[in-house]
DNA sequence: CTAAACTTTCAATAACTTTTGAAAGTTTAA
DNA sequence: TTAAACTTTCAAAAGTTATTGAAAGTTTAG
C-alpha cells in the first residue's frame, strides 16, 4: 500500500469511529490528520486535505484545543496560525479520561449527590434510595480512580498499571 | 422532595446525559426507568411513564437486551414480555465495557493492524509507521486490561482495582 | 492610519438521527 | 382453525446536529 492511500485510509475510518462514539466527523478527521502530519498545519491546509470549509475547520479546531489534545503553534515570520496534535498518545488518553471525567462524570455525581440529599422517606423510597446510592457510590470510585491515573506521570500507565494488570 | 419529583428527575436528567454521550434519549431514559423500577415492566408501562411511542419502545428496548444490561422477565399467567434492568451496577458497568470493547476496540485494532502490516517504505512514511505502532501498541494495553477486568469476579473492581488505587 | 491578511461568527441549509403510528407479522388459547 | 393479544417493522415526519460561506471582526505590517 502506498502512504498516501494508507493515510487517507487512516484518516477516513477515524472519523467513522469517531460517529459511533458522541465525536464528529470533521473533529475526528481533523484530529487524526494532525496526528499524521510531522508539520504543524493551518487552517487552509486543513481545508485542502479534508474538503471542509473554513467555518467548520475553525469551530472543530477550537473544540479540539479545549480538549487540551491539540495546540496552537506559531511559526516566526508566518502570521497565521498553525495546529498540531499532542503526538504522545499517553498524554493524550489522560488528557481526554481528565476532560470526560469534568464534563460527564461531575454531572452525574451532583445529580446523584442532590438525589441522596433529599432523602425519600415515602412508601417505595427505599429501593430507589438504594438504587441511587449505589449509582453513586460507583460514581465515588470509578472518580478516584481516575484522580490517581489523571495524577500520575505518563509512564505510570503502562507502567504499574499494566503491571499489575498482568500479574495477576 | 417526593419520591415521584425524585424519580422524574433520575430519568429525566439521565436521559439529558445519555445524548452527551452516544446513547439516545430514550433509551438513556428506559434504562433509568428500569433502573428505579423495583417491578419488570412491559412495553405498555414503558410507553405510558416515558410518553414515548411504542415503535419506539421496542427498538430501544431491543437495543439495551443487544447490551446485555437489561433482561426478559416473564411472568405466570401473563402472555406479555416485561423488562428488568440488572440491578447490580458493577455487573452492568462490566458489561458495557465489554460491549464497547467488542464494538469499539476491536474495529479500530484492526484498522490499526492492517495499516502496519502494510510496511510502507516511502519517504516520510517513518512518521505514519511510528504514529500507527504507538496508537496499536497502547490499544493493545487497554484491550489486555479490560480483559482483566472483564474476566474477573464482580467484587473485584471495588476491592482488588480500588485498593491498588488508594494505596498508591 | 490603512489595507491586507487572516480568524471568527452566524444564519441558512444540508445531512443525519429519532420518533411515530399504522400495518404486517407472530403466537397462543380455545 | 380462528380471533384475540401481543410484537415487530418501516416509511414518513419531526427533531437534531453539522456544514457552508459570506459577512463581520481582528491583527499586523508598512
Amino acid at each position: 500500500m502506498e502512504l498516501k492511500q494508507a493515510q487517507e485510509k487512516f484518516i477516513s475510518t477515524w472519523g467513522a469511529f469517531g460517529t459511533q462514539w458522541g465525536i464528529n466527523r470533521t473533529m475526528a478527521q481533523i484530529h487524526a490528520l494532525l496526528l499524521i502530519s510531522e508539520e504543524a498545519l493551518s487552517a487552509e491546509d486543513i481545508m485542502k486535505k479534508l474538503n471542509v470549509s473554513r467555518g467548520n475547520v475553525n469551530m472543530n479546531v477550537r473544540d479540539l484545543l479545549s480538549w487540551g489534545i491539540v495546540h496552537k503553534v506559531l511559526k516566526f515570520g508566518e502570521r497565521k496560525e498553525f495546529f498540531a496534535a499532542e503526538k504522545d498518545i499517553y498524554k493524550t488518553a489522560i488528557q481526554i479520561m481528565k476532560e470526560r471525567r469534568k464534563r460527564e462524570l461531575g454531572p452525574v455525581l451532583e445529580l446523584l449527590e442532590g438525589l441522596k440529599l433529599a432523602e425519600i422517606n415515602e412508601q417505595g423510597g427505599d429501593h430507589f434510595n438504594k438504587v441511587v446510592g449505589e449509582i453513586h457510590t460507583f460514581g465515588e470510585s470509578t472518580n478516584k480512580m481516575l484522580d490517581k491515573m489523571i495524577k500520575a506521570d505518563e509512564h505510570w500507565f503502562t507502567g504499574s498499571l499494566m503491571k499489575f494488570f498482568v500479574k495477576k
